[in-house]
DNA sequence: CGCGGCTTTGATGTTCATCAAGTAAAGTGG
DNA sequence: CCACTTTACTTGATGAACATCAAAGCCGCG
């Protein structure tokens, strides 16, 4: 147990638990020779649509939003998502390009890993490779039913969706700074902006929710739950 | 070369080359030893939203659709589906029980293996392991993007989609059966039933499509393409 | 302090769902 | 095989939901 001390910060990473439990030391070591840091200001981009991929990328911390640019230039949001729920694109394997760019919604860092090393990973350790795929399975899952749910909604019902989302999934909080504009949400749920605007001052007037500035406090999460079954 | 002959069918299966590529003999012998054919008529369920996944599933003929129905009883459609595109469910690495269900569009067949079979294999076989993250990844990638073309486009634009979808990614045809009802349509894109029947009318009047009873002739393929992607 | 982007609200019009009533087609049982 | 029942399809009329347009207020930033 003499053997020279290991430096490498991958061994403590929150994100082992996540997709890389089953390695050994050595691996982990050769890992963090293979990975890189970086740091995204609120509203950068991380990756764009189109863009090669040769690394594999996951969010340590900070918040994203993955979405599209349609050919009239509109922007779809797919979904918003907190570390250790973003990993990389789902196309890494199946795709050479990014289909779907990925940017910060709040100052974010991620962790960038060596594709080629994953892959070989991926290829000799069948622990890792279950693992991965598993959560990328629930990645996928999770994007496929937001948004059937988001679907069945009408405008109210999906506007509560989003406040609820932010207040029980990404904040855990009743009180938060909304850390999307107005025309994102409009761009995530299918709606209007002006509309997305009107609801949440319907919400606002009703004693739902109280808006100081950016900062969102829901006031009545039972009505909301509600709205978003009813809606 | 004078070993006993074998018999298994998986040798020369065209699903071979989707997942089990990588497979030396024995193991598509094995295989062979774990795995089932069913056969599925028209309007049959193949599996339900909620049952446990004990079986890798994947059609070898046929056309299926998965979908999922909302607390209020409504069928939500998520996606339409040939052979060898269809594996499983998304979730069966990452969900114990199914969170969509399949049926059958038109009579089809379906191979089911032993999942554990496949997770063993998975697990000590990283060519395999690769091909199959692959072609989940790009299964799920296909429904993802397909929903947000459908989102971005009107009720006619929608309607111009799905008979564009029948002609060229599924019959290959611009003559063709229409496996589905309107209704089932309607549920696919998100728009009523008598407005699917009305726009398709309307496809009918101004020349686009013919329609004789079940079978249904694009006339004008240019046009469609036309409405699809302004609409 | 002035400019540009985000937000807000009202007024107007379009798109789409819903309802209703009728027809065609497809099962079902005698 | 025919009468009956049910399910799918069709069309029109109406109203609700939502987008769009426009004008004004707000806020942050150079």
């Amino acid at each position: 147990m003499s053997e020279k001390k290991n430096p490498c910060v991958c061994t403590n990473c929150d994100f082992r638990d996540v997709v890389f439990s089953h390695l050994d030391e050595k691996t982990i070591n050769d890992l963090c020779n293979n990975k890189e840091e970086q740091f995204f200001h609120k509203g950068e981009i991380i990756n764009h649509e189109g863009e090669k991929i040769n690394t594999f990328k996951y969010l340590k911390s900070g918040l994203v939003k993955l979405f599209r640019r349609t050919s009239t230039g509109e922007e779809q949001v797919i979904t918003i998502t907190r570390p250790f729920e973003f990993v990389s694109n789902m196309s890494i394997f199946s795709e050479e390009r990014y289909q779907y760019s990925v940017s910060a919604l709040e100052d974010s860092v991620v962790c960038m890993v060596n594709l080629d090393f994953i892959k070989e990973l991926f290829m000799k350790n069948g622990g890792f490779a279950m693992g991965l795929l598993t959560k990328i399975s629930m990645i996928n899952d999770k994007i496929i039913s937001q948004t059937l749910d988001i679907r069945q909604k009408n405008l109210i019902g999906r506007v509560a969706y989003v406040m609820l989302y932010f207040t029980k999934e990404i904040y855990k909080s009743r009180v938060f700074d909304l850390p999307v504009s107005r025309k994102e949400i409009a761009d995530y749920i299918g709606m209007s902006t002006a509309n997305v605007i009107r609801t949440m001052s319907d919400f606002k007037r009703e004693g739902i929710i109280r808006i100081y500035g950016k900062t969102i406090e829901v006031v009545d999460l039972e009505k909301l739950e509600v709205i978003s079954k009813r809606g």
